[in-house]
DNA sequence: GCAATTTTTGCAAACGTTTGCATAAAACTC
DNA sequence: GAGTTTTATGCAAACGTTTGCAAAAATTGC
C-alpha cells in the first residue's frame, strides 16, 4: 500500500481550482485571496504537503545540494573538515552528498559527473592522489565551464582557477623541525609517509629545507619510510636506534607513527625527551595523553570546512564568483615529548 | 558565459530527429537503427553529455541518492559507520547525501522531510537524543508509509518496525565490568556519560547489573559523572582516587574519560594495572598505544555500516522489505590497562 | 506492384512545479 | 451603466527525460 505523497495537483483538486493558484497560494503570492492562500496552507500542512525538490531543482536547474569529494573518510582530518562545511552549511538548508574517491581519480572523475548531473550548487572538492600523479584534470575544468563554484579543501590543484583553503604542510613540517634543532636536537630523524604522495612529499621537503637552512647535513640514514600506520614505524624506528649514532630527535609524519616511535625509543630503554625528543603531525585528539604528552603541528581541520563554507555562502551572494586562496598556518603545539622541563 | 549542459534536446536538433530516438538510442533500445545509435552515442560521448539526474528522479521517482542521518560526525565511531555505508553502496553507484542533526529532534525531522521530498531510495537513521527523550516518531512512521526503505545504525527507535544494525551497549558494558570483577577487582568505580543519555544509561545499567550478578554492592559514591570529554574525568578522577577506600578498578564510559583517568591515577602514584585497572569503550586506534595500553571494548563501527548497506542492497533485490534487526556483539580487547603480566 | 510484414521513428503525455500572460470577476469612477 | 481599475484565477509552456501507441519507411513475399 504505497502512499503516494500528496502532489500540489492533489490539493488543487480538493479545492476545486487550478495548480497555479496552489502553486502561488503556498507561495504567498500577493496577488491570491487571502482566504484561500490560508485554506490551502492550512491543508496542505495537514495533508503534510512536501514539495517535490527533483521537480523544483528540474525547472530551476538547481538542487539545493552541495558536492563534496573527498579521498576518504574515517581518518579524523576529512572528516573534522565535513564537520566544518556541515556547520556552517546547515544553517542554510543545504544538504551535502558526500563522495569518497580512495584516491581514485576515475572516481573523482566518475562523482564529478554525477554530482553536476544532479544539478548541485557547489562542489568541495579535496584532489585525490592519483589525480595529481595522473595530471588529467579536465574534469574540474568542467565544473568551472558549468559555473558551478568550486572549492578546493584541503588539497588543491595548481593549474585549476578555483578558490581554496588549505594548510601549509611544508611549513608546518619546517617548523616542527626548526623546533627540534632549536631544542638542541643535532640528528634528526623523520619518519617519511609514503613515496610519491604528494602529502609525504611536501612534509619531507620541510623537513629537509629546514636542516639546510640551519647548515645541517641530510643524512639519508635518518630516513625511514612508512605507509602512515603505526605498525610500520615500529621496525624502522628499531633500525634508527641501533646506528652507530642513533637519532637525538624524530620527526614523524603524522602522530600514528610518531606515538610508536615513542614506544620503541622507550621499550630500548631511551627517555623522551632527554635523549630523544619527538615531534609527530596532526595533532590528534589523544597526542595530549600520551607519556610523555606528544608534541604535534596541529592543522585546523574543522575550521578548513567552515572557512570553504563560508567562501561557498560569500559566493552566493556576490554574483561574480572570486577565487580566493586561503591558506591556513599550521600550528606547533608544544608538549613533553620535546621539553626538559614540563 | 554560462555552457549549459547539453541536453537530449540538442543532440536530437544536431540530427533532425525526436527526442524519442535519441533517448532510446541512448538506451540501447534494440529497435533503434544500430548505426543511428551508434552515432548518437559518440556524438554524446563527444560533447560531454550526462543524462540529467533531476528530470529523470522525476520522471520514475527517484533519485538515486540514498539519505544518511547521524546525530555528529567528526568522532570515529560514527565516521567509521559512514565508511562502511559507503564503502558498500560505492559499487553500486549510489550516492550519500548525509545530515547531521547534533542530536536534535527538530533537525533531525527536518532532514527525514528533505530526504522524502529529494525522493531518497532510502534512509539510514541513527536515532537523535532528543527523539528518545520526545518520545515522538511521526517522521520515522512517514518514511515507512512511503514504502522507503528505513535502516536504524547505531541506534533504533523500538516502537517502530524497520531493519536495524546495532552494537549491544549493555552487553558492552557487562562484559567489561565482569572482566574487572574476574581480575580480582572489589571496588569498581565508573566514569558515567551525561545523565539522560540512551547511550550513558545503557552502560551504567550494564555495570550495575554485572555488579549485582556477582553480589557486589553498588555504592553510589563509585560513580561519577563526565561529558564524554577526557577534561571533564579529571577532577571526578581525583575525587575517587580520595576516597578512603578509593577505587581498585574503573569503567569508563569511554576511551577519552578512561585516558584522563589514567592520567590522574598515575600522577597521584598509584600504579596500573597493579593498583588500579581501567578498562575503556570504543577501542580508538590510539589505545593500543598508552601507557599501559588500554582495556577496551570495541564496537565493530565499520561493520554497522557495511552490513547496513547490505541490508539494504538485499531489500533492492527482494521486493517485500522484511525487518532485520541485527544486533552486533561488543568485543572486550583485553590491554595492559588490566593485565598484571603483560 | 500491391499487400503483408518488419524495422524504425515520432507524437504526445507524463513526472511536479513555476510563471508570464491573458482573462474573469469584482469593485470603483463619474 | 459603460468604462476603468483592482483583485483573483486559469492557461499553457517550460524544465529533461521516458514510453505506449501510432505511423512512417523499408523490406519481403508472391
Amino acid at each position: 500500500m504505497t502512499h503516494h505523497p500528496i502532489t500540489i495537483k492533489d490539493i488543487a483538486k480538493k479545492f476545486k481550482c487550478s495548480p497555479s493558484t496552489v502553486s502561488r497560494a503556498l507561495n504567498n503570492h500577493p496577488l491570491i485571496n487571502e482566504d484561500t492562500t490560508k485554506n490551502i496552507q492550512a491543508y496542505a500542512l495537514k495533508m503534510g504537503y512536501q514539495r517535490n525538490s527533483l521537480s523544483l531543482g528540474l525547472r530551476h536547474s538547481k538542487s539545493g545540494v552541495l558536492g563534496v569529494i573527498i579521498p576518504t573518510i574515517g581518518y579524523s582530518h576529512e572528516t573534522a573538515i565535513v564537520d566544518g562545511l556541515q556547520s556552517v552549511l546547515q544553517s542554510r538548508g543545504l544538504m551535502m552528498t558526500i563522495c569518497v574517491t580512495n584516491e581514485s581519480y576515475a572516481l573523482e572523475k566518475e562523482y564529478v559527473e554525477k554530482l553536476l548531473a544532479s544539478r548541485v550548487e557547489g562542489i568541495f572538492l579535496s584532489v585525490s592522489q592519483e589525480t595529481y600523479n595522473f595530471g588529467h584534470y579536465e574534469h574540474l575544468e568542467t565544473i568551472l565551464q558549468r559555473n558551478i563554484p568550486l572549492i578546493f579543501i584541503d588539497r588543491e590543484y595548481d593549474g585549476v582557477e578555483a578558490s581554496s583553503i588549505t594548510v601549509d604542510d611544508y611549513l608546518g613540517a619546517f617548523t616542527a623541525t626548526e623546533h627540534l634543532i632549536l631544542r638542541g636536537c643535532r640528528r634528526i630523524a623523520h619518519l617519511k609517509g609514503p613515496n610519491g604522495l604528494t602529502v609525504s612529499e611536501r612534509r619531507f621537503k620541510g623537513y629537509k629545507d629546514c636542516l639546510t637552512k640551519h647548515n645541517m647535513p641530510f643524512d639519508e640514514d635518518l630516513i625511514a619510510q612508512t605507509n602512515f600506520k603505526a605498525e610500520s614505524a615500529v621496525v624502522p624506528m628499531r633500525r634508527l636506534m641501533s646506528l652507530p649514532q642513533p637519532p637525538d630527535g624524530v620527526f614523524g609524519v603524522n602522530d600514528y607513527v610518531s606515538i610508536a616511535a615513542m614506544q620503541v625509543i622507550q621499550s630500548l630503554g631511551f627517555s623522551i625527551p632527554e635523549q630523544v625528543a619527538v615531534v609527530g603531525f596532526d595533532n590528534s585528539p589523544f597526542s595530549a595523553f600520551f607519556n610523555p604528552s606528544l608534541t604535534s603541528v596541529n592543522r585546523s581541520s574543522k575550521l578548513i570546512g567552515e572557512e570553504a563554507g563560508r567562501l561557498f555562502l560569500h559566493s552566493l551572494e556576490t554574483t561574480q564568483l572570486q577565487v580566493e586562496n586561503i591558506v591556513l598556518p599550521p600550528e606547533l603545539i608544544i608538549r613533553g615529548s620535546t621539553l626538559f622541563n614540563q
